[in-house]
DNA sequence: AGTATTACTATACTTTTGTATAGTGAAAAT
DNA sequence: ATTTTCACTATACAAAAGTATAGTAATACT
């Protein structure tokens, strides 16, 4: 059990259900980082291969690179697959559900782009 | 073509839409770090004032909120109001920005929801 | 035989983020 | 007069996240 989890678990009246702590948390997981997003985005671009991920996401490590694209599969935004040809070839693709992250994307977008346009206004 | 697609089919070096760019960061502000989400959930649910959000955000420290607070107030996410009454009451209010921040966090849940339909359906 | 490419891993380090603990000042309550 | 409450701030520290740099193993290329 995260933090996160544990917090929004234990508020007074138990208003919010667990389920949608859950999916909050799974969420986060794909955000949090500096590196996820970028990465989910070059997968969207089509970019499957470690080497082509790492060339198209600017300044990242393979150690990181490594590191990210291990957690994204564990939660299962993406699949690694491996192709046993000479010389074997690995590509990372989005599943379903990673495809459809784009939808909450969108949402940060939309969101940005509104609290910008506010936030002009008032000054 | 969403927001999304749009911000990740540039190409590296090429041409972007850096207002999506910036309308992204600006939500990844509001999302990033241990406590914003939970401070944020409090605030919709009505606690306002300083006691009563580090009573309802479980374990926070004074020194995490009162940092937290700063920085959602900076990106206009929050307005911090002093009441000169005898004694001093000091509230804090989401923006509109902030009040609509919940459609961000719905989307989250919405998506949370259903990869893990997904997952458990594919196992 | 020697170099290049792909797909990483290992180690050490720095930076950022969060925690623990104590303290401040103003006013109100006892 | 002393304690309590509110709304914080200060300092030191620990943990997490990210960076820098080098190295590995398998194969392919020349």
């Amino acid at each position: 059990m995260s933090d996160f989890e544990k917090l929004v678990s234990e508020e007074k009246g138990g208003s919010c259900p667990r389920s949608y702590v859950l999916a909050l948390t799974d969420t986060l997981n794909v955000i949090s980082g500096k590196w996820k997003l970028p990465i989910v985005a070059a997968l969207l671009r089509g970019k499957n291969r470690f080497k082509d991920l790492q060339e198209n996401i600017d300044k990242i490590t393979p150690r990181m690179l490594s590191k990210e694209l291990k957690e994204l599969e564990v939660n299962g935004i993406l699949e690694r697959k491996v192709y046993n040809q000479t010389p074997v070839l690995i590509e990372y693709q989005l599943t379903p559900s990673g495809k459809s992250f784009a939808a909450v994307i969108d949402a940060m977008i939309d969101w940005g782009l509104t609290h910008r346009k506010e936030v002009f206004q008032e000054n």
